[in-house]
RNA sequence: CCGGGCGUGGCGGAACUGGUAGACGCAAGGGACUUAAAAUCCCUCGACCAAAGGUCAUGCGGGUUCGAUUCCCGCCGCCCGGACCA
């Protein structure tokens, strides 16, 4: 017999699913739509572990669906703007075009050698001027709906980089690029109206009924929804400030009469009125705004403020003053950036307040304490409680005391901790903002007929901060509105803008506008959506505003606002990790394929023989060097072993652990597939009348695990299926060849392995269908069906309890009625002699399922 | 600190809405074939006691139930996310 040869089966029918397009999506209104996307990738020069699993797990549906009868879209780009391009541009003397170009290049090709069935048709690059012409027009279209715009603010930047970070690209107080400790500069930039959603991207969360509930809840939570109550404080007259009030915001207004302080953010104006007046807080304000941000340091940091001198009157009691300070912990972009301070029952006040000798006064007493004597230790209490010491409110419960408050004083107010979108980046390698700035009509769009503005093609990158700012010609232009000189903007867009609508641009890539709506109308939306979880929050928040964005600007439908039905997220792919350790005891890390491995778990490197240490299996990193390279493995047992060995074992969901071992095994089980393929392709039996005992129960495990393999699939749990392979495989091995109902049915058998294990290794399943004589491809060949009658059994076996435990089993037909089973157990021998002589004090009989004899 | 999730053999993992715990795979051990190896095939494989057969076992301790890996309460451990958000 033959072994079964990937090299040459898998280019071989890559061609054919090539010359016969079978996955070219064509729009078919007679047909139903299956749009399956996986998260795209940036163009790095290799495809990595990650994205075989990722992709795998797609094709996988994109496949079944295909079988099933489904339109399927199933494409891919690359999501090709960002740094990497040109930190490799600088290193190797390149453009960074160049360089991402070369890189996609190869990625396609790897792409293709793994079988994917993309619509290849459909390809681009978000750096493709095609593409990102529209991203502006789309730029354009959202600044003219009010949905962009420019402030001055407090950025976060990365001194290596040289370049502006968003809050969620900064990784504890560092770039997650470079790891560079972040600064805070003040630029006028460039934002989305994020903010202005908000309430409707949470209150649309529970429609997303297709996500885990987890990124529904960590978006939640982003989005961060509070209801609070914003009202002022009458500044008492004074010589420092001209200001006569001070706006706070608080959730916490039940207890006002527990305040002592007022603070405000070194950012507030009223900082900024005082600073030149009051001796000392300017020093302090500079101070403040060095402060390391990193969140293990703010966790940490002390609580400081500088007491200003001035005071505010409690809204209740014109005779109540309280000092008002600057405090570093004061945040200027969430709320009023102005604080009262009750220390009894926040934590962060109370520290202050100790440190600051300011009073601390309970007015929220728990249930069953006596009020007089509560009192507030090294601990604020946030607990439920009834109202003291505080005038009208004493007595009332904490929502009553928030009704009452807000029934008398200030705004009702809903705070959200989702911040404007800040796209601008001081970058070359990323979309153009398409507007110039006139000395005479301010900030100009650029014309659509204008578009794209291109990136130039000649730029020195090996300078710091942005190469189109120092471009020598690229920046001169001329207003659109008034044809005088103008500059034109050199910030480009936030690479994560390019992502927030390329799965819509896939439904008509060559369109002159960013969409065709009745492309959009036939494809949209992304039925499943498939990527990892480090996306959950950033990626899909953008693309859920992006759509609304598109949607007001007319570029998508109202249905087409959720871009994604279904959302799964997959785990990572890890390796066990290797280091030997240096002179200072410090790890060096080895790559798989430096070290060798003894049975008894030892190990040692292949050039010196050092011994190795084996550590715990960790997600495959370049820091770690445990990485085993996608393109080794394809060459050494095929693509369709790689993908086999990620769908098996461990539910996709979770972290999926790649061994020697695991890939060796999967390699095996193609190669037994084959050999049995072999055999039964060797006859060609017909349908005989009757079948034997033997060949019932083949046909009938054969329909189940027809059954059981759909389910599977459109359950995500991959692994389960590939384990009902595993049992098909092994229930064939057992049958004896001889009589034709045998034949016949491992013929049959072999056939539904060949079809059920198509989306998973689909050359494989090619050359086995072809083998057992099929002209058409499996790709053309829709998915099987069970034969319902060969699903049901006519007899059951009964698992029998006594007391709870198993102590036999009964057979009885199915449609038996209880009080026969119930007999049937009682009287069985086996049972009998658990039961003591005893008569049951009770039966329980679940029919189809167990028998339980209480005695 | 806050929020969420998870904990089953040597390992990855199964177990439908509370109904036979450990499917399937990996690793391991034994055997067959072979001059030998590879490949392949067969058998064993949670622990303990044992002649049949039993006892104990799903992180730990309780509870609900005829019956709990599954539901409830309290611990312990691990993982992920967020975090000066008033």
């Amino acid at each position: 017999m033959e072994r079964y040869d990937a090299s040459v089966a898998e280019p071989k029918w890559q061609k054919v699913w090539e010359d016969r397009a079978s996955f070219s999506a064509e729009r078919d209104e007679t047909r139903p739509k299956f749009y399956v996307l996986e998260m795209f990738p940036y163009p790095s020069g290799k495809i990595h572990m990650g994205h075989v699993r990722n992709y795998s797990l797609g094709d996988v549906m994109a496949r079944y669906k295909r079988a099933r009868g489904f339109n399927v879209l199933h494409p891919m780009g690359w999501d090709a703007f960002g740094m990497p391009a040109e930190n490799a541009a600088m290193q190797n003397k390149t453009h960074p075009g160049k360089w991402t170009y070369a890189n996609i290049d190869a990625m396609r090709a790897q792409l293709k050698a793994m079988g994917f069935s993309y619509d290849w048709n459909r390809e681009f690059a978000t750096c493709d001027p095609d593409y990102y012409a529209q991203q502006q027009a789309l730029f354009l279209d959202m600044l003219e709906a009010g949905l962009v715009y420019r402030k001055n603010s407090v950025v976060n930047w990365d001194p290596v980089d040289q370049t502006v970070l968003a809050n969620e690209q900064v990784i504890d107080g560092r770039g997650w690029r470079s790891g560079a400790l972040v600064e805070r500069r003040e630029l006028n930039q460039w934002f989305f109206r994020i903010s202005d959603m908000a309430e409707e991207l949470l209150a649309a969360i529970d429609g997303l009924k297709g996500w885990p509930d987890k990124v529904r809840l960590m978006q939640a939570n982003w989005i961060g929804r509070s209801e609070g109550l914003e009202f002022d404080f009458a500044i008492a007259p004074n010589d420092l400030t001209d200001a006569e009030k001070l706006t706070v915001y608080t959730t916490r207004h039940d207890t006002l009469f527990g305040a002592s302080f007022a603070a405000v953010s070194p950012d507030h104006p009223l900082a900024a009125d005082l600073a030149g007046k009051v001796p000392g807080l300017a020093e302090f304000i500079a101070e403040c705004r060095q402060m390391d941000t990193t969140e293990a340091a703010l966790e940490t940091a002390e609580k400081k403020g500088f007491d200003t001198g001035i005071e505010v009157v409690h809204p209740f009691d014109p005779d109540w003053r309280m000092p008002v300070y600057i405090a570093n912990f004061i945040l200027m972009d969430y709320g009023t950036g102005a604080i009262f301070g009750c220390p009894a029952h926040d934590q962060r006040d109370l520290d202050f307040a100790r440190k600051y000798g300011l009073s601390v006064v309970p007015v929220v007493c728990p249930e069953e304490q006596d009020p007089a004597a509560f009192e507030i230790g090294a601990e604020a209490y946030i607990g439920p409680g009834k109202l003291i010491n505080s005038a009208f409110l004493d007595g009332r419960s904490i929502a009553e005391g928030k009704e009452a408050v807000a029934d008398r004083i200030g705004t009702r107010k809903v705070n959200f901790r989702l911040r404007d979108w800040g796209v601008s980046r001081q970058r070359y390698w990323g979309c153009p903002i398409p507007v110039v700035h006139c000395d005479s009509c301010g900030i100009v769009p650029v014309r659509k007929s204008d578009l794209p503005v291109e990136l130039p093609e000649d730029v020195t990158l090996d300078a710091p901060g942005n190469p189109l700012d120092r471009h020598p010609t690229w920046r001169e232009t001329i207003c659109p509105a008034c044809g005088k000189s103008a500059r034109r903007e050199t910030d480009t867009m936030d690479t994560f803008a390019d992502s927030s609508w390329y799965f819509a641009r896939f439904t008509s890539p060559h369109a002159k506008t960013p969409t065709d709506l009745s492309d959009i109308d036939y494809w949209m939306n992304v039925d499943q959506y498939i990527g990892g979880v480090e996306h959950a929050i950033l990626h899909l928040l953008y693309s859920r505003f992006w759509c609304r964005a598109m949607q007001r600007t007319g570029h998508l439908p109202e249905s087409a606002i959720e871009p994604f039905d279904a959302l799964f997220t997959q785990g990572m792919v890890t390796h066990e990790t290797y280091c030997t350790r240096d002179s200072e005891g410090r790890p060096v890390w080895h790559a798989p394929d430096e070290v060798t491995i003894t049975e008894s778990r030892e190990a040692a490197l292949k050039t010196t023989g050092d011994a190795v240490e084996i550590g715990s299996s960790t997600k495959m990193s370049k820091s770690k060097r445990n990485v085993v390279d996608p393109e080794t493995i394809v060459a050494t047992y095929g693509a369709d072993t790689a993908r086999w060995f990620m769908l098996s074992d461990s539910p996709p969901e979770r972290d999926v652990e790649w061994t020697a071992a695991g890939v060796e095994g999967a390699a095996r089980f193609l190669q037994r597939v084959w050999r049995l393929a072999q055999e039964i392709a060797s006859t060609q039996p017909e349908k005989p009348a009757e079948f034997g005992d033997e060949a019932a129960g083949l046909r009938k495990a054969t329909h189940r695990t027809i059954k059981g393999v759909g389910e599977d699939i459109e359950g995500f749990t991959f692994n389960k299926a590939v384990a009902r392979l595993y049992e098909l495989s092994n229930a064939i091995s057992k049958s004896a060849a001889g009589h034709d109902d045998l034949a016949y049915a491992r013929h049959e058998a072999m056939e539904a392995m060949a079809q059920l294990m198509e989306p998973m290794v689909p050359h494989f399943a090619e050359e086995v269908w072809k083998l057992l004589g099929h002209e058409t491809p499996l790709v053309e060949t829709p998915w099987p069906v069970a034969d319902e009658t060969l699903l049901t059994e006519s007899v059951l076996v009964l698992p029998v309890q006594v007391n709870g435990k198993k102590r036999g089993e009964i057979s009885v037909p199915v449609e038996a009625a209880k009080d026969v089973i119930e007999e049937m157990a009682l009287t069985d021998a086996g049972i009998q002699r658990f039961m003591d002589g005893k008569s049951p004090k009770k039966v329980i009989v679940v029919p189809g399922r167990i028998v339980n004899v209480v005695i």
